[in-house]
DNA sequence: TTACTCTTGTCAACTAGTTAACTCTCTATC
DNA sequence: GATAGAGAGTTAACTAGTTGACAAGAGTAA
């Protein structure tokens, strides 16, 4: 009972800073954290549909309905692998690009300033302790039934 | 960039801790993780749809749209308010009670287990340093356009 | 080759949210 | 008493997920 609380201070902060950073992201850019997410995840280099699942976190079937929309913006192009007919190719345009560095960007300077009068030092300590508890959640996920 | 990141790896744990509660839920009771928010929500007495909306972060529509499940389910009583003709009271029949405590029990077993190699006061060092970050961030959430 | 199987993406039907427009009830004021 | 708001809930149309069924390409074994 005390213990399990712990999740949900952890569900309310985390709804506090993605709506944070979704306020921020459609005042100024006119656009959703979600949306954000999606091409950001594009960033390090492109992704087939179902890669880009995985690293969202949600089923290939979503990304596949969901790429449209950005490819009519002309933020991502969708090209089939020259290696293998079926598999696609999301990949950031020059603008999608440009876009997300400068939404990146924006959202680092307002948690930097959100936190100024933090230690830095602060931040490292809770930002260790939370991959402490990350890690030891990735271990053993059996489910009793 | 590096800061920003603490986020992410608080929205992993969070997406982590709640699909391990919902797994358990949907193994041993044949539930979701959020049927199990609804119905916890209202133990501690009767709501109002709007209330029960501000209680789960949701509009009132939304509430409205899944309260019938419930009560076809004789987990939820759905009566109007004497008080005044429009308003709806949902509250916990004896039944919906009986789960929430039982599901909420196993929930916090599971995470007690789970932490079993974890000394309860780092667990209590962790939860007030959420805390202290939480509430800084309920402070001044000005938007800059 | 042909036939299996795996990988990959799409589609249909569903759930759970949203906003906007609407209805109903109560209260205050003229 | 009439009426204008404010408060509460419902509905419609939309977005973003899910699962399950399916199609089509790639690789492998006979």
């Amino acid at each position: 009972m005390e213990e399990a609380k712990i999740t949900f201070t952890l569900n309310r902060l985390v709804s506090v800073l993605n709506s944070h950073a979704d306020a921020i992201l459609r005042a100024r850019y006119d656009m959703t954290f979600s949306q954000f997410l999606f091409l950001v995840a594009l960033r390090p280099g492109p992704l087939s549909m179902t890669g880009l699942g995985a690293s969202l976190d949600v089923t290939t079937a979503a990304v596949s309905k969901r790429a449209p929309w950005f490819e009519e913006r002309n933020l991502i192009r969708i090209h089939s692998d020259p290696r293998h007919g079926r598999k696609q190719l999301l990949s950031l345009t020059s603008k999608g690009q440009r876009l997300v560095e400068e939404t990146a960007e924006a959202l680092d300077q307002a948690f930097i300033e959100r936190f100024s009068d933090f230690e830095s030092s602060d931040l490292a300590v809770f930002h260790a302790d939370l991959n402490r508890v990350l890690e030891h959640l990735m271990t053993i996920p059996k489910v009793t039934t």
